[in-house]
DNA sequence: TTCCTTCCTTGACACGGTGTAAAGTTGACA
DNA sequence: TGTCAACTTTACACCGTGTCAAGGAAGGAA
């Protein structure tokens, strides 16, 4: 696991990432990978069998050194329904900017590639089950409007959670991570919780 | 403009638009197109410089063809500044399924290509200017919320109608055109205007 | 030492899609 | 009859992905 010196794979991943980071999406090709990882473009295909696989075991790489489950586990430790709201989507919100380059890369080969789609959509209804979870805590707690259904509110919030909505509002529209955070947790509130 | 026989030109910018509708953006090469449109491969390079020009083209003439901005100017008749933002999202919220299978199709080239990029961009702006509408005649009534600056307003109603989120909502998760339509008048609601 | 194995390199190539180039066909118009 | 414009046909260059085969370097076992 915590070896001195990186392992080829771990190298390619590493190189990956970086690119995923700094450039955007296509313009990510194999060679580029292989020589950033000071590797050949053929030791690329040795360990991976073809890009989709690559980028998705980036992400599996980036969830494991980035400790996704903890982070979004932590908001289940809340106690009441509105923490929990909230604890969830500061961890997913702030989740978001650390692996959108990855993302954004995956996203893009979605209609290319169904394995792309595939890898994609588990990713996402890891983040449903998420707010799946904080709707029930808010329903069980009597906060929940009366007139949202669960998976109504569900597939609201998780919507409103998406990727696409968070590069929209930082990117496109300039807004500071904190600011996207708290009208995030704002606006969920407003969305799905009854007056008091 | 208006001849009985179609032009090649027209032809080929149907056939886009046809294939784009039944089938998903990348899948839709230049040949196939030609096929479509019974006409050469190179006819089409003939009018259209190339591919993303061609899907441009192909968006400009459904504008025309659906009388876009017909549809948008109609919310602009609209007195009080609350059914001015409910008939913006009407007629833009059912304006996205008609053109969406060219939207997917460019949007998907955005990272690929700058010209895509800038006419998504422009696009989009166009959309903007509505919500931003909505959200002065709204202002204007003094029904904005007081904690929501009208450019903040503005970002937040012209993300929550993304197309990204009329895909998701309708299609990941299965609403009809019509629950998505009203859920989007009752969010926005929620979030832009003040408690009565 | 020699041999074997594993990991990696080198170089070549097939395939598919985009875009270019050039010569030939067709039909309308004068 | 000649000319012009629109379109066809064929061929090709380019680029990125993925495949294949031969060979080299390091390390362990005999």
């Amino acid at each position: 696991m915590s070896s001195h010196k990186p392992d080829t794979r771990t190298k390619i991943l590493e190189s990956t990432w970086k690119l995923l980071e700094t450039t955007t999406g296509d313009d990510v090709r194999m060679s580029d990978i292989a020589k950033q990882a000071g590797v050949s473009r053929q030791a690329v295909y040795l360990h991976f069998p073809n890009r989709v696989d690559l980028l998705i075991a980036t992400t599996r790489y980036l969830d494991e050194v980035k400790d996704s489950d903890g982070r979004l586990a932590a908001s289940r430790s809340a106690t009441t329904g509105l923490a929990r709201l909230d604890a969830f989507i500061e961890a997913w919100g702030n989740y978001i900017p650390e692996i959108f380059g990855v993302a954004a890369a995956l996203l893009a080969m979605q209609d290319k590639d169904p394995a792309a789609k595939e890898a994609w959509s588990n990713r996402m209804q890891a983040v449903r089950e998420g707010c799946e979870a904080a709707v029930k805590a808010l329903d069980r707690d009597g906060q929940l409007r009366p007139d949202l259904e669960r998976e109504k509110a569900t597939d609201l919030l998780w919507t409103l959670l998406s990727v696409h909505n968070w590069e929209q509002l930082t990117n496109a529209c300039g807004w500071t991570q904190d600011a996207y955070v708290d009208a995030m947790k704002a606006l969920a509130r407003r969305m799905l919780v009854c007056e008091t």
